[in-house]
DNA sequence: ATTTTTATTTTGTCTAAATAAAAAAATGGC
DNA sequence: GCCATTTTTTTATTTAGACAAAATAAAAAT
């Protein structure tokens, strides 16, 4: 009979360090290397190489030296509750308190640490169980479930097709910002008129507007065909 | 000509400090003991000499060696942000999220740190500037001002008289709740209707009822009298 | 005036998180 | 397979915050 520490205490700094390995993650079948988490956290190698070992011991990420990282079970379960609530956090400031989506970001990251399930649960059911955040990116539930929808990049779409933008790739400041001055935003119907050869650009119809907008764009946005 | 830091940062240690300085000096004229902040915080007085020294340095307190500590103006306006973010998520979780009145201090113990003066500014609005936290106690305003109410203790209310229930003196999660289950709630109308020589306890009609309440109850419930 | 008690500070350690510099391991080219 | 380069880890230090034990100051008692 042995006894169980049922939770384990995160701390704050171990918690974005779980959260930078699963983003990383994602994007990839191999292992995370630690100078990949310590240029995502601007951090150095070394202090990656010291919390790894420590995330190890905790039974959060399974780690070899030299042979990269992934997280546990207990481990992408400790993310995707980081992720839903830094994205439930997102909604909450855009929806009832009026921020623009290129300011959440900064705030969420430290709402995020907050420890309540309770708060948790309840902000949720305030802000009627919202499946997406403000860049489109999809909450997890609380068990840790996603909605994945089939989305595919606005410069994959063929000439004559109609998507509905439903997510940013890129969510940098300077990226949202620039959407806004266009009035491009989520929901908005976007129709692929023509492709340049010259530039991979595209001229698009968004809600009856004509637009150019150049490639770089088309790779950072998100829509689903309809 | 000089480079002034506008600035000093404030870790969130160093702001529940200032927090217990401020709460512990509001009842006394003389300065705060050592021994006193280390009983409210639950820590050693050899932790909180480390701390005052630090404080100190950075101008939050004035504190002479073995002679306590007070606040320094700019250590007041560091303590009146921090309360005013402490009860206006107390109110937010309470008015929105459901969360009853004993159960909101600990969670409002972390969310008072978050940094965000937007993010703050917004919540008033949406909460719609409330100048009371679930307890009864007054919100500073952005710029450090209180309402203060003439409210009195209800043990000192003479017979015959009727008072408002506006606040709790303490205001721990057993005293809350008993609260609750006696169905006494902040609004309600309450009139002394007798004394007790005995034991100091009092017979009240509130809102209708009659109920006989302990001196101690009395002692700790504010009323306005009406 | 002296001693005792209480309150407070100092000192030395500890842990968490970080960095710089040195050492070790992996990798890619020949 | 060996070398040079890159990546990663180790080691030694630093800083913030905490605690226990020892030292000291102030207050109270004799
Ligand atoms: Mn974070
Ligand atoms: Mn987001
Ligand atoms: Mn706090
Ligand atoms: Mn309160």
């Amino acid at each position: 009979m042995y006894f169980y520490e049922n939770f384990i205490f995160v701390t704050l700094s171990e918690e974005d360090y779980i959260k930078a390995i699963y983003h990383l993650g994602k994007t990839q079948t191999a292992a995370v290397s630690t100078n990949a988490i310590a240029k995502r956290m601007a951090t150095k190698p070394s202090s990656v190489s010291d919390m790894l070992r420590k995330l190890s011991d905790k039974g959060l990420v399974n780690y070899k030296r030299y042979k990269g990282v992934t997280l546990t079970d207990e481990g992408i379960a400790t993310a995707l509750n980081l992720v839903r609530k830094h994205r439930l956090w997102e909604v909450f400031l855009v929806d009832k308190l009026e921020f623009t989506w290129d300011e959440v970001h900064e705030v969420a990251e430290q709402l995020e640490h907050i420890k309540s399930e309770k708060l948790i649960d309840k902000l949720d059911q305030h802000l009627g169980f919202p499946e997406v955040d403000p860049h489109g990116d999809p909450i997890p539930s609380k068990n840790g479930e996603f909605k994945t929808s089939i989305k595919k990049l606005l410069k994959d779409l063929s000439i004559g097709t109609t998507g509905i933008c439903v997510g940013v790739k890129d969510s940098s400041k300077t990226f949202l910002k620039f959407l806004d001055r266009k009035k491009i935003a989520l929901g908005d119907e976007i129709k692929v008129l023509e492709r340049e050869e010259f530039d991979g650009s595209l001229h698009i119809d968004i809600d009856g507007r004509d637009l150019h907008i150049s490639k770089q764009i088309a790779t950072n946005l998100y829509v689903k065909e309809v």
